[in-house]
DNA sequence: ATACATGTTGGAGC
DNA sequence: GGCTCCAACATGTA
């Protein structure tokens, strides 16, 4: 559910709620929920993987997590976390971190840095990278201040799909090489929103959770890399370690 | 059916 | 202070 291209999924999924008025809340999130009350939604944002529903002084950041999910118009029996009505329209949030911040959206992130944005900025992210030559590349493409958005499957496919091994560090990849992580990251998220849109993102995985390499044949590698142990999903014969 | 999973945070321990 | 490790969050899936 929750790398950046399904928050833009859910982002658009929201958009009918834009200028309606709250009507009710409810949920355990441990936020002022009397705060909502009767306040117009006055936009929804996605940055990274982050879900921003704004009002008028403050918004609501909502983080799915690791199996965070969301209902619309619909529910399920477990408590929600968050549930906005809007007369007759309601949206249910599922196992995720909720948070409300005081100010507006604009003024808390980046967009230059989120991979979905039309804002996406691929030289400030070779930048930052310039300065990061000792992180390995599994590590980077998890690095929300760099590619925010970018999650554990976006991190495996972009590496195969660019023939590096996720163990190679930042400052041994050729510039070239650089910048087609930088450009792949932005490709592949793009196609992973459109995939995933039409249902069938999960057969176009190639290396995640695949047991042989498409290219070789071989088995593929499962291991956990980096800094957060994360599943590491490559093929040991056409990924290259700069 | 026990462990793991598209993720992040905060605290303990060193 | 900084780094690393770990638990917690709470649920569906294999």
């Amino acid at each position: 559910m929750p790398e950046g291209p399904s928050l833009v999924i859910l982002k658009e999924e929201l958009a009918p709620f834009k200028g309606r008025r709250i009507t009710a809340v409810n949920g355990y999130a441990k936020i002022d929920l009397t705060r909502l009350h009767n306040k117009t939604i006055k936009d929804i944002k996605s940055w990274g993987k982050h879900c921003l529903i704004c009002f008028d002084t403050f918004f609501i950041r909502i983080h799915l997590l690791l199996f965070g999910k969301y209902l619309i118009n619909d529910s399920k029996s477990v408590n929600p976390v968050l549930s906005l009505t809007c007369g007759k329209g309601v949206v249910n949030f599922y196992t995720a971190s909720v948070v409300l911040v005081e100010g507006r959206a604009e003024g808390a992130y980046d967009w230059e840095t989120d991979l979905m944005s039309d804002l996406w900025n691929p030289k400030k992210a070779e930048k930052a990278l310039k300065q990061l030559p000792d992180e390995k590349v599994c590590d980077v493409l998890l690095d929300q201040e760099v590619f925010s958005g970018s999650g554990n499957i976006i991190k495996n496919e972009v590496l195969f799909r660019i023939k590096v091994h996720p163990e190679t560090q930042v400052g041994n990849l050729p510039l070239k090489k650089l910048r087609e992580l930088i450009k792949d990251a932005r490709t592949y998220s793009l196609l992973f929103y459109k995939w995933k849109k039409a249902n069938v993102l999960k057969r176009h995985w190639q290396i995640y959770k695949r047991k042989t390499c498409p290219r070789c044949n071989i088995p593929a590698e499962i291991k956990y890399m980096g800094k957060g142990k994360r599943l590491t999903c490559f093929c040991s014969n056409c990924q290259v370690k700069y």
